[in-house]
Parts: C-alpha cells; structure tokens; sequence
DNA sequence: TTACTTGCAAAAACTTTGCAGGCGC
DNA sequence: GCGCCTGCAAAGTTTTTGCAAGTAA
C-alpha cells in the first residue's frame, strides 16, 4: 500500500507506513486511536493528527474507506478489492470485505421511481462472523 | 408520529412536537443543530440536548435514523416506510427514500463466501435528485 | 537545499452527563 | 402531587488547525 501511495508522488515515511501496517493489521477496522496506538509499535512518536491525515490520504487514493455502524462511523478499514463492501460482525465487530454487489435492477427501479440520476452506492451487512456463532 | 410516541407510553410535550415537527419538514436529513434551530421556530427554549434524546427516543421507535453519508454521518431523517432506505443527492444533499431492495440474492452469495451469518443490511445511494439534474 | 511531513499544543466541534426546576398526566 | 421531561451548564470526546522543527529526495 506504501508503494501505491510513492507512485502516487507522496513521500515514503516512517509514520505513514506506521499507519498503513496498522490499518492492513486490522482489516476489520479500526479507529485512528486504535491506529495510532498499533502505529506506535512501528514508530513511536507517531500523532494522532498524523493517523487522520493519512486516512484522508489513503482515502483520497482509494486505498482505505471509513466504515459506518450504526453506532457511529469512526472506524476504518483497508480497502484491497476493486468494488468492495464490508460485513460487520455484531458479536466482535470485525468486518469482513466482500466482491461484488449486482445492484443494478435496483438502481433501475429506483432511478425510475424518484427521478434521481444514482451514480454511487453504499452498503454494509451485519450479521454474525464463524467465530461469534460458533461460541453461541 | 407524536401519536406514535405517545402510544409508546411517553409524554406529548412542546420539545417532542417541535423535533418531531423540524425532522419531518426536512425529509431530506438535518443535524441535530439545524433540527434545534429549525424546532426553535415551535417552541424557542428548545435545548440541544432534548434534540439529542428525542432523536434517541425517536431512533428507539423505528421513526427516525441516521442518514451516513460517506463525510460524516451526522444527518437524521424521518422514517416513512417499513423498510425504506436512502437515496442521496450529491447536489443539494436532499435525501429520498424508496421501498424494497431485495438483496436475498446477494446475502445469501455473502454467507457462502464469507461465513458470516448476516442478519441486517443498509443501503445508501448517491446521485443527483432530478432539480440538480435540471440545473445542470 | 527545498519542499513536504510531522507532532505537539491548542482550539473547535460535537455529544453526553448532572442536576434543579418545569410540565404532562 | 408524582414522576417524567427539559434546558442550562459543564465535562468528555473526537477532530481540526497553527506552527516550529524534522526528514525525504
């Protein structure tokens, strides 16, 4: 991910790959304190207004994505697939990432029904993870 | 929807209309701040915390929910339908909402890949509303 | 060297909590 | 009158901004 964001003309630094390491260590997401204190096991002096401007980095660049529960949307995940969405664990709360999402009969309909023009979408799932079932 | 809160066994009181009154008139999602700005209008000590407990009481009910947009999700918007979901103007930001999203398809595709059993989804749209459309 | 990055500190924004007084029933 | 409800004030969190020092290239 530190490649992609090099080629993208930004500077390889210590505290950027804390953050990337600490985000690709936690696919289920994690917030930018989490983050941050993951981060510090890479390298120390690492900010809190650093984590944020990497997330708003690595979001610009299409390589992490926040996720949003319910609850609040203060987590964040790593994105590794094309067209990605998440499934969220109400048990632990990892997140899961999975392809694809054939929404297009429904785009169709709802364009038809509202007049809107959709050009994005947005989806999450939740449910329960292996791990979460098993131990019920 | 004031009916709907009484017959849950809570007051009917000033604050409670003027929320109540302020998030339906804006069906295209507020914030809490516009909500008590707008709900000054009904009855003007509204507190920002009463926004804030009645949009709780309200969420509690299954008559209001949070909007997310991928910025923040900070908007709330009146539930209108038995399962409705969002559709989002990236123009002007008004929100619609439409019925039916039949995702069966899709959940049970999850399931089998991921192992996750999933129980709820949430769906958001973005695109322009047919004013932006026109303005363009 | 030169411009981009960083991290601290402080500020700002947002949300929750405590509590005395007010209001619905 | 009783108990739920409210709103102010204050505290707690989370996120952003300013700026001098540090670091990659």
């Amino acid at each position: 991910m530190l490649d992609s964001i090099c080629s993208a003309g930004f500077s390889h630094t210590r505290s950027r790959r804390a953050v990337v390491e600490a985000l690709c260590a936690t696919p289920s997401g994690a917030t930018p304190a989490k983050l941050r204190a993951r981060g510090r096991a890479i390298h120390t002096p690492l900010g809190t207004v650093t984590v944020y401007r990497t997330l708003e980095l690595l979001e610009s660049l299409g390589l992490a994505r926040r996720i949003h529960g319910e609850d609040g949307c203060t987590a964040w995940a790593p994105v590794s697939l094309a067209h990605g969405h998440h499934v969220i664990c109400r048990g632990c709360g990892r997140a899961a990432e999975f392809e694809g999402c054939d929404l297009e009969p429904l785009l169709r309909r709802v364009s038809a029904r509202t007049g809107f023009r959709v050009s994005e979408h947005w989806l999450e799932l939740f449910g329960l993870c292996p791990k979460c079932i098993q131990g019920k």
